[in-house]
This record gives C-alpha cells, sequence and structure tokens, in this order.
DNA sequence: GTCTATATTCCGATAGAC
DNA sequence: GTCTATCGGAATATAGAC
C-alpha cells in the first residue's frame, strides 16, 4: 500500500503517457495532483526521458509478475484474462502503453526504446506459447505460424483501445469476444 | 501538380502527424522545409487546431476518390490494395491516421474529432460492405458478423503500422499476408 | 500571401536553501 | 526529499508592413 512518491509519479506519468501522450503533458501536470513542486518530480525524474524510462521498466516488471502467476492456469483462462485486462484499459479511457509509446517512438531515447522493445517481446512471447500451447491441447484451432496469430491478437486488442475512442464502446466488445472466438475450436 | 502553400502545408502536416505525432511537430517543422515563414502557416491555419481539420478533411477526400475508383473491381483485388496501402504506410516510417488520431485524441478540438469520427466510420463500411461482398461472392469464408470482421481487420493492420516500430519489418508482412488468408475461401 | 517583429505562455530543467 | 526562484528556450499566436 504505502507507496512512494516515487511511485506515485510512475503511476501518474503512466497515466497521462496513455490517456494524453508522452509530448501532451508536462510535468506540472504531475506536481499539482500529488501536491508537490514540479522541481520534485525532477528530482525523483531530472528528465522527462527518465520517466519514461521507469514507465517502461514498470511495465516490464508487472508484465513479469502477471506471466508468473498466469504459469499455472490453463491456456484458454489465460486469453481470457489477458483479454479482460484490455477491457479494463479501454474502461479507463486509455489506450494500450505498445500503442502509446509506438505512436510517439521517435520522441523517446535509446534507452527508452530499448525497454520498450524488451516488455513488447515479452508480451508476443507470452502469448506465442500461450497459443501454441493451447493448440497442443486442443483447445484452440492450429493454425500455420503462432508468432503471426499472437501478432495479430495483440494487433488487434491494443488498437481497439485506440479505435474506440473514435467510434464507440460496442466495437471494443465485438472485437474482444470474436478473438477468442475465433481461436476457440 | 501544381500545389499550393496551403496543400504543402497539409501535406507536410500529416507526415509530421504520423510520423511524431500531433504534440511533437511545430510551426517550426512546417514552415522550414516549405522554406516561409512560420506566420505564413499561420495564415492558412491560424490554429493547430485548424491544421488538424484540414488534415482530416483531407484524408476524408482521399478515402472517397480512392473508394470510388475502387468500386469495379472484386473484393479480393479490393482487399488487396487496401492491404498494400498498408504497406506504403509502413515503409514510409509512418503509422495510419486512425491510430494517430486516436493515441492524440484529447488534444483534438470537437470539429476534428467530428471529422476523424466521420472519416473513420467511411473506412469502416467500406471495409464491412467488401466483406459482405466477398461473402456473398463465395470468394470469403463467412464470419458471423461483417463489423466485426472488419474491425478486426482494421485494427491488427493499423495497429501493425505501430507495433513494427518495436519490433521487426518482418513481422508486418507476417500479418498483412495472414489477414487475406484468413479471409480467403 | 508572405514578411518582420513581437506578445505571451508554457515547458523542461537547474541552483541552492531548508 | 521538497521547496522557492529562475533560466533559457520553444511553442502558439497576433499585429501590421509590404
Amino acid at each position: 500500500m504505502a507507496s512512494s512518491t516515487r511511485e506515485k509519479i510512475i503511476q501518474l506519468g503512466d497515466d497521462l503517457l496513455r490517456k494524453q501522450g508522452f509530448n501532451a503533458f508536462s510535468y506540472a501536470d504531475i506536481s499539482k495532483p500529488l501536491q508537490i513542486k514540479n522541481a520534485a518530480v525532477h528530482y525523483h525524474f531530472p528528465s522527462k526521458q527518465d520517466l519514461a524510462f521507469a514507465i517502461a521498466q514498470w511495465h516490464k516488471d508487472v508484465f513479469d509478475r502477471f506471466s508468473r502467476k498466469m504459469a499455472t492456469k490453463e491456456p484458454k483462462d489465460r486469453l481470457k484474462t489477458f483479454l479482460n485486462f484490455y477491457h479494463s484499459i479501454h474502461l479507463s479511457e486509455k489506450v494500450d502503453i505498445i500503442g502509446a509509446f509506438a505512436t510517439d517512438w521517435y520522441s523517446l531515447g535509446p534507452n527508452v526504446q530499448t525497454e520498450v522493445q524488451e516488455f513488447t517481446e515479452l508480451v508476443i512471447e507470452w502469448l506465442t506459447e500461450l497459443i501454441q500451447e493451447g493448440m497442443d491441447l486442443g483447445q484452440f484451432r492450429k493454425t500455420q505460424n503462432t508468432r503471426t496469430t499472437a501478432l495479430k491478437i495483440l494487433s488487434s486488442i491494443f488498437a481497439s483501445t485506440q479505435l474506440v475512442r473514435i467510434t464507440s464502446d460496442q466495437d471494443f466488445t465485438r472485437v474482444k469476444n470474436s478473438i477468442l472466438e475465433e481461436l476457440l475450436n
């Protein structure tokens, strides 16, 4: 519970990054809600790149813990949990961190880019293994290339968090349900 | 050919919006390459929102002409052309305009948002009709809901222009090819 | 339609006290 | 670890001449 200022800044920065974009929020947007001064934020993260790096790192850590916790569940349930996670992103009016980093890609320093790449590869590999396992168990329909299937699932679900800002809530549910249906045997 | 300054600004603005994001480029980024002053850009587009609006409008116009030109082609070829179009986006290191507008959504004024919504709906409906037609002709596999199929195709292809900035070129081709294969009978 | 010049505001970032 | 104070720069935008 006892969350440090540093952690609060990361959380708020992550929210702002995914709601508004990396170049759309300022140190003031972080310091005001936390009722500290912008200099205090700079103490924890001297530059905005440092904050971006910490956000990327945080996502890696969280996903790592998530995948460990999921390891014992069967593929279908793992995928359901994954899709539900994206549903909660959608409900909070944010977009997925991968798409957020991708559209702001050329605003990110090399260290941040590397961290984002490592995180993204973690997710893709986790999904790929999940799909392979589901196929081996006969739960999922066989597809030619499991990484490609993983990429398509990831793409369509993270893009949906973006697209439904423009269209409507219903479209998110449509896509989410369809992903599971299409894969199930 | 003879493209006016106004048109050049729109083109350049569109490039910058999709390469860097709406909040990442400035009037100077537009005026410098065109070798005019920032005030000259303001003459054509008093505020940045006016420029964003014109960019959205331009996409509507272009897509309208595109869909007219495609009308006589058969569904499979229409989809191929559509996917190739996204391939060219990927090669130019930009992302799709829908995702770019979506991630910068809360930086856009109401007029711009409405224009983006109209454009996006045009694309989705065009894709939905294409899919329905392809099914009717027996070219495409039947799916339960054609709008959902359209959403998934659109999502996965426009997200791919983002995702491959993080992973690799190959992943784009994988997804692109797979979309067509999955739909074909 | 483009220019010079400038107003204004905001941003990221730092120095130095507490 | 947080503060006050401030710097330097860049951004959007406008006024008015040509």
